[in-house]
DNA sequence: ATTACTATTTCCCGAGTAA
DNA sequence: TTTACTCGGGAAATAGTAA
């Protein structure tokens, strides 16, 4: 890829219009008006793109047609490609942290029938009845964590009854220190903050690993390439802030 | 987009790195050297793309870490669905030339049994008895006639007898003047050049258009959106040329 | 080793203008 | 109307160098 900012958005111009298949009347006022530039640069850039290859020119007594070559169409499928592969992969999402200890209440929740027969068929496992407290310790892991929190898609619905409610549960699957398979839960009314993971795993972690309070883990969660239409929302999120 | 070409490879070189999800180490005579530029560019792109939004930045000790922020994320996501809606999307493909008479070859091959019934089978309709010869008339439509043969993928097999032998033909659906389904051959041992078409249709097109020889008629193919796959394929014949 | 400043050169853009 | 030249100003790249 060794176009420059002002080829590629005349290539990105011309392919919209079809110009890989039929030739385009292009007059350099206005692909100078479309690429937000003078009408000298414009004739510039295509002289140039001609030059390289990109492009090819014929004219027809007083207006002049631009037609895509197969080198110019290969820029932009080669570009394609490279993006393809960096944007439609998962993305492998590492978050380490030091275990601590909580009050017991994920405990609590998780011996309540209710979220333990949901656990049980929404992630797969028979949860062990209490969740590993882990503190994020980087600015990267508390930023992935937001990462993760929105895709984190596995709804574990509360409910009340006449004593009290019991809040609703967003989850997802990862993995423990690259072993065994655990959930990570982000429990709606939570009392820990934004640097703290809850997990969950059909084996009791603490003894499995020996860990102790201030021990290191990692948990990994592999999130689904973005697709076009999560795309989209991302986007559209990310210009309202 | 309004990223320069520097700025496209270094978010690239980040995203490959997975600079989206953790922090990645990246001095700038690395960044130089990945970008084809002097170490004192590699510094000023770096600066510059910070001041933009584009990364951020963190230095430890001697290492200076860096990360994408959404925006730069965003960036290529926003290239990325511009040149998806581009390439992956049928190309219309429009082949104009005249009308002219053949010496009634087609005619007989379409008496024959044998490509009759693979044509109704392959094609979906029982062709009129005889094929219409359009003499391209562009340069356009000439190279478009290339491209187009390239997708021709639905084959029609020869056979030969003890009398002689008759030709494969490859083929495609297309409509004709906008309105009729019809079929573009190619045929293998045909004595036309490259800028000739033979159309088959299940009905008579001489007939219902009063089609005389030189009159200008109009055939248009609708080929798949370009996959990865045929891509890749497309880019190595460019290579090998 | 790094990063990034300043100076010089090189390159690009747009105004004016010819064909 | 076009396209595309020359030319002057300014931006961007490299070299040298400091921290």
């Amino acid at each position: 890829m060794s176009l420059n900012k002002m080829h590629l958005k005349t290539l990105l111009l011309l392919a919209e219009k079809d110009a890989y298949v039929k030739s385009v009347s292009f007059t350099t006022p206005i692909l100078a008006q479309q690429l937000g530039t003078s009408q000298q640069s414009a004739s510039r850039i295509l002289i140039k793109m001609e030059k390289e290859g990109l492009i090819e020119r014929r004219i027809f007594g007083r207006i002049s047609y631009v037609k895509l070559t197969d080198k110019g169409i290969n820029e932009l499928k080669n570009l394609y490609i490279e993006l393809k592969s960096i944007i439609e992969r998962p993305m492998e999402v590492t978050l380490e942290g030091r275990v601590f200890s909580g009050m017991g209440e994920g405990a609590y929740y998780l011996s309540l029938e209710w979220y333990r027969r949901q656990i049980k068929e929404k992630f797969g496992f028979d949860p062990y009845p209490g969740t590993l407290n882990v503190n994020l310790l980087s600015k990267d892991a508390i930023e992935n964590r937001e990462l993760v929190k929105k895709h984190a898609d596995i709804e574990v619905n509360g409910y009340h009854n006449s004593l009290r409610s019991y809040g609703r549960v967003r989850g997802i699957p990862a993995t423990f220190n690259d072993k065994d398979i655990c959930a990570i839960l982000f429990i709606e009314r939570t009392h820990y903050g934004g640097n703290v993971i809850e997990i969950i795993s059909p084996i009791y972690l603490r003894g499995k690993y020996g860990l102790k309070d201030g021990d290191k883990v990692k948990v990994t969660v592999s999130l689904p390439p973005a697709s076009i239409k999560s795309l989209e929302r991302e986007i559209k999120i990310g210009m309202e802030k």
